[in-house]
Formats: C-alpha cells, sequence, structure tokens
DNA sequence: GGGCGTGCTTTGCACGAGAAAGCTAAGGGC
DNA sequence: GCCCTTAGCTTTCTCGTGCAAAGCACGCCC
C-alpha cells in the first residue's frame, strides 16, 4: 500500500495494549501489586493508587473476572479484609503489556528524533481547500 | 498512613496519564504524527493504525477539539484529502504523557526486580476466611 | 444502645470507543 | 447519458465501563 514509505501496514496499531489492563487506575494496581508477591491490602491500594472504595472495587472485580488478580477474604483480628495478588497469569499479561509499552516508548523518543528538523511542507500534489 | 511501608500516598496513582491521550488508537495517531512534522493523510493514518474510517474520523475529531492535531482539509488532483498534523500543544502534551509512561515502566521494571524472590507469605496478622 | 468508624459492595449515570450505515463525488464500463 | 463501483470521509447507535454516591454490615466505644 503506501510502500513507498517504507511503513508496513498497521505499524502503529498496538494490537497488544490490553484493553483490561491499558487503564490508568487498573495499570496502578498492577504496578503496585507487581512489587508484592504477598499482596496488598485493599486499603494499602485504595491509599497508594488514590482509588475511591467505590472505583477499586469495581477495578478488582474486572480484574478478578479477567483472571488476573486473585482476591482472598480473611479476617485481621476481628476484622474483614481482602488481600489482593496477582496470578501467575495476570503477571503473565502485565509483563506482556509492559513490553509493548516499551515498544510505543522507543517509538515516541524514535518521533521526536526524527522531527527535530520540521519540515513544514505539504505532501506531493496536496492543496489547501 | 502506611509510612512503614515508606510508599506515600498515591504513589502509583498516575494523576499525569492524560485521558484524551492514554487510549490505544490514539496513542498510535500522535505516535505516527510525531515523527512527521508534514502531517499525514487521513488514509495513510488509517493504514498505520489499522483503524476503520469511522474511529479514526473520531478520533481525529477528539483531538481537534482538544487542540491536539490540527486538521486541514484540501485536494490532491480532484480528490478531497484531509492533512492531519500536531500542534504545538499537542506535541507538548504528547511529550509530557511519554514523560509519565516512561516513569510508570521504570516503576514496572522496579517491581519486577524487586518481585524475583517470591515470598509467599501472608501479611501481619491476616487468616484466611 | 446509639452513634461512629472501618471495610467493602451496589447502584446509577454519563461519557466515549468502536461498529455500522450513510453521504458525496469521482472514475469506468457500455 | 446511466449505472456501478470506489475513495474519502461523517454521522448515528449501541454497549461497555469509569467513576461517584449511596448503601450495607459489622465492630467499637461511651
Amino acid at each position: 500500500m503506501s510502500d513507498k514509505k517504507s511503513q508496513p501496514e498497521g505499524r502503529y496499531a498496538y494490537e497488544g495494549l490490553d484493553r483490561v489492563l491499558h487503564e490508568k487506575a487498573r495499570l496502578g494496581i498492577l504496578t503496585s501489586l507487581a512489587a508484592r508477591a504477598d499482596g496488598l491490602l485493599f486499603s494499602d491500594l485504595k491509599h497508594l493508587c488514590n482509588l475511591t472504595d467505590g472505583n477499586l472495587s469495581r477495578h478488582l472485580t474486572v480484574l478478578q473476572e479477567a483472571g488476573i488478580v486473585d482476591i482472598q477474604k480473611g479476617f485481621r483480628g476481628r476484622r474483614p479484609q481482602t488481600l489482593c495478588r496477582l496470578t501467575e497469569q495476570g503477571k503473565k499479561r502485565y509483563l506482556d503489556y509492559i513490553a509493548v509499552l516499551e515498544s510505543v516508548l522507543a517509538d515516541a523518543v524514535e518521533a521526536a528524533k526524527g522531527a527535530r528538523k520540521l519540515r513544514r511542507t505539504m505532501p506531493e500534489g496536496f492543496s489547501p481547500a
């Protein structure tokens, strides 16, 4: 198609950007969890990610249904506490996602470099309205 | 709060992840555009990002209304063509966003490193249901 | 025992991504 | 001249989902 540009079809499609993970709040949750194999409590997550209870609850449900986190309800003393961890699969998906992010960043850096010298020209044969 | 963890409030909140930019398709569009100061045509973008006409149109409108891209309608020969470029402000916002992404990645890398040795313990005083 | 705090869940809304259909005009056969 | 196709977008619709606010359950304290 646009072979003369030497840019393959879908070069910037980033298909690997998992919808479930590619979300501000969830990204934070997963990054928090990724560092601690022993998990985090609901309230820890809430504070680390600056989320409201409701929000966090909903995101955790989504992540759990996707098999990404493991939710264990238990007690500390006599108070209920929810413990969250990454599942093995979740960790894998997270790392895959991160790898794609890296390639996005690489593209961005290259773009910023290549654009250094601004060419304010029009494309071949293009005439403004 | 959780000072003993030495993790400040909101450590993983990533407030800087601009909602307008933090979206798969738009991220691709902007990265494509960032590299070419002379802009890209609608159909180029469509192919580069593997987007449908409708989708691309909608995203471009959003980006235009946010003042991130500049849309010029013109002609190539007798056929209409739409030329898209990053605005100065758009470029700035893109670079800011990218900077935040970098910090996310840094966190992720650190997390992956720290989690090397899995401690499958329970938190202090936690007992499963 | 009644109010208060903690720890979540549920409900409701509003926005927004993506699919699908539409719309306009230019070629191309006949 | 007339239709059919193709290019090049735009508009509309629907459903998912992020987020806020209200709700619920229980323990604690005076």
